[in-house]
RNA sequence: GUGGCUAUGGUAUAAUGGUUAUUACUCUGGUUUGUGGUACCGGCAAUACGGGUUCAAUUCCCGUUAGCCACCCCA
């Protein structure tokens, strides 16, 4: 990021050579000195440095082939369990997203990138993507599909959140959303998807897994958690005190000690639970068991958005060192799509905090690196040199010709020291490097040298494609 | 949003109130204009930003910004 021309610095070697010239040099050489500054310039030829904003990270080349993987991982196991993609605009109504995720949650009043539009209406980058998809079923009379409706999306989303290891203001998720059916199966067909994607990375999870009820099961709770709570008043944190008003179910999760010592004898919610409720989250379970799905009953877990009815969920690391543990949740959300104005519509779905998920997937691969028989993988392709430029023309040609026969090619073709194309096809590591020189153009061969035993082999340019899948077959 | 810790080339680091800021890796050029992975030689590249104290600040102090950690919350 600082580019700038250092006229300042000499070699040593140099300087020294001046100083043997004349002395009216030297002095002028001080009087520029003088004039530049080097502070002053360094001010002028830096300019402004362009950062990414807070809370913002490239994802560079190098983690690239992680990224794609994680997104075909998910690609894969999402189209697997029959979901169908589906992707809606990062920007929004504002107020779509207060109206779903609640008034009173912290991600509406504190996180949302909300700003006026030129027309003086409220749009916000989407903080989440649950609402977007409701309100995109509704827009597209999606009840008229085949239910359920099965949709998964990957994308940023906008919070803007203090930063922290794990927490970024723009960020990735994926996640499953199904639409139309009130049934256990499809809760506990989320959280399995969720859970094995996750066991397809390598990441073993915790899932932890409660039900909030209906609406009416949660106002009757809330009052009794009231009462109990006042009665113990004394004994909880400021914190909690105060939440008692305002929001008292999180009183529940409560981190300090203190609190957790209260929260033991509290009423628990699963016991507040319509007969209905609680025969659908029970039957989740037994499903969750068949599916194979280990889960943590977890009384306390309540989640920050308004929408969730019924079951709710989330997975953490076992690996939790610091850093963010939670990598994803979900739950029932069977209010939504009516609370938007649609017909009444029961849904569910999860989503997964993908840098998150990558981040302990690059700790795994560090770990892996240190291990001294670890050898990186080879890339799946050829690199072809070439000499001369008779020689850079005709691989224009031959390239072409491999790619379309579907091989990887490599090449540099701007330069034309072998050397230095040797050199860039063994920094990417392949294992054979097609040679085209001035000879071989006159022959129509084309040298095919193993990077490993440095053995060549010459071979007819026209068997070149042939000869090549074999090579990258084995 | 609250509190704490941190800030030296692209990365990882050393050092210092005083002339040219250490080293390694990376990148780049060469030794070798038809042969890489080793070796040798060269080059690019940094004290986050702004202010203060001082004869002198990269070093001490303050502010800003950013990162990390805890809270809050969540993915």
């Amino acid at each position: 990021m600082p580019r700038k021309k250092s006229t300042t610095k000499k070699q040593p070697q140099k300087k020294v050579q001046a100083k043997k010239a004349t002395t009216k040099k030297k002095v002028v050489k001080k009087v520029d000195l003088k004039n530049v500054d080097p502070k002053k310039e360094k001010k002028k030829t830096k300019g402004p440095v362009y950062t990414t904003l807070r809370g913002m990270k490239d994802i560079l080349p190098k983690e690239g082939v992680m990224w794609q993987h994680l997104y075909h991982t998910a690609e894969d196991i999402a189209g697997a369990y029959g979901f169908s993609y589906i992707e809606t605009p990062i920007l929004e109504q504002a107020s779509l997203f207060v109206r779903s995720i609640g008034k009173g949650t912290d991600v509406v009043d504190k996180e949302m990138y909300i700003f006026e539009d030129k027309d003086g209406s409220k749009v916000c980058l989407r903080p989440e993507v649950t609402a977007s998809i409701a309100r995109s079923y509704i827009n597209h009379g999606m009840h008229t599909f085949p239910q359920p409706v099965k949709v998964w999306y990957w994308g940023q989303m906008f919070r803007h959140d203090r930063p922290q290891a794990g927490r970024y203001r723009q960020f990735h998720q994926f996640g499953c959303e199904t639409f139309g059916i009130q049934s256990p199966v499809v809760d506990a067909e989320l959280i399995a998807v969720a859970y094995n994607m996750l066991r397809d990375l390598g990441i073993e999870t915790t899932v932890k897994i409660n039900s909030i009820g209906t609406p009416e099961d949660r106002e009757n709770y809330i009052v009794e958690l009231v009462g109990y709570l006042r009665s113990k008043r004394s004994y909880l944190s400021d914190e909690s005190k105060k939440r008692i008003n305002k929001n008292p179910l999180r009183v529940l999760d409560s981190k300090h000690e203190q609190d957790k010592a209260v929260m033991e004898e509290a009423p628990q919610i699963l016991d507040w639970l319509s007969d209905k409720s609680r025969g659908f989250f029970m039957s989740v379970l037994e499903y969750l068991d068949e599916a194979g799905v280990p889960y943590v009953l977890t009384p306390t877990l309540v989640r920050g958005l308004d929408y969730y009815t019924d079951t709710v969920f989330e997975l953490y690391t076992e690996d939790d060192e610091g850093s963010q543990s939670a990598l994803g949740g979900g739950g029932r959300y069977n209010g939504l799509v009516g609370q938007l104005g649609g017909e009444e519509t029961p849904g569910s779905g999860f989503s997964l905090g993908i840098e998150r998920v990558a981040n302990i997937l690059k700790k795994q691969k560090e770990e892996l690196e240190k291990q001294e028989d670890y050898k990186p993988e080879k890339p799946g392709g050829i690199f072809f040199a070439q000499l001369g430029e008779q020689a850079c023309k005709r691989s224009l040609h031959l390239i072409e010709e491999l790619r379309r026969s579907g091989l990887r090619v490599y090449h540099n073709l701007a330069k034309s020291s072998l050397k230095a194309q040797l050199e860039t096809a063994d920094k990417l590591g392949v294992s054979n490097t097609l040679i085209l020189g001035q000879k071989e153009v006159q022959d129509g061969t084309i040298l095919i040298r193993n990077m490993e035993s440095g053995i060549q082999e010459v071979v007819d340019q026209k068997k070149i494609v042939n000869t090549v899948q074999k090579l990258l077959a084995k």
